[in-house]
DNA sequence: TGAATGATTTACT
DNA sequence: GTAAATCATTCAA
């Protein structure tokens, strides 16, 4: 039942400071947790995707772009790169790899663990709803995450990652990126198989490969 | 200065 | 199945 002890400490910079590839394989099973004003919040990462720019077409980080918003991606690993799309949705990201490459993976769906009220409330929902947290954008609704968390150090804020199982997975080509090319075929978004708290995304964009390891 | 565009969600036909 | 909501960011001029 309890969920802080002090397994509860953030994942170490050195678990962000690897290809991205891995580090989004890997981000399946780790918790995600949010210390807020109004309580604390917990949930298990059950979907991933990986973006690796300047080559990746479907990166922020494409051919190098480098802006205001852009710039946290070629900093240290372990920071929260955090955006703002379709006028209403936060997306939040975590930064990998090494200074100067503009990696990042999108958080993209979570199994709710502490503080299901608060998400409930956040969300509109009941709190036994999975939709609580199955989507990039009702995952940051849910958590509480918005401006205010662009660009903070994952290993040293109230928001950051804890250790936890691996969980077996399957991956599928990333959502949203029709305009990427040849990209959008890429199989980068990483997901836990059978989990109910998956983002439903799209019916045709399933399993394109077995669990391994 | 202004127009176009989303790494989405939700509601509705 | 389609469309509306709604605005920060980006790029063209």
């Amino acid at each position: 039942m309890g969920a802080s002890s002090d397994t509860d400490r953030p994942l170490p910079r050195s678990f962000y400071a690897r290809p991205v590839l891995t580090v989004a394989r890997e981000l399946l099973g780790k918790i995600l947790v949010h210390q807020t004003p109004s309580g604390r919040i917990s949930g298990r990462i059950v979907e991933a995707e990986a973006y690796r720019g300047p080559e990746d077409r479907a990166a922020h980080s494409f051919g190098g772009r480098r802006t205001a918003r852009t710039e946290v991606m070629y900093g240290p690993p372990g920071h929260a790169y955090v955006f703002f799309v379709y006028g209403m949705h936060w997306h939040f990201n975590v930064v990998t790899t090494r200074i100067g490459a503009p990696h990042a993976i999108l958080i993209r769906a979570v199994e709710p663990l502490e503080g299901r009220q608060l998400m409930a409330v956040q969300r509109g929902l009941p709190e036994t709803a999975p939709e609580l947290a199955n989507g990039p954008g009702k995952l940051c609704r849910a958590f509480g995450i918005d401006r205010a968390s662009a660009g903070v150090d994952l290993t040293c804020s109230r928001l950051y990652l804890v250790d936890g199982p691996r969980l077996p997975h399957a991956r599928s080509p990333r959502i949203g990126i029709d305009y990427a090319g040849e990209w959008a075929g890429v199989p980068w978004r990483f997901f836990a198989v059978g989990s109910p708290f998956v983002s439903k995304a799209r019916p045709n964009q399933i399993a394109c490969k077995v669990p391994r390891r």
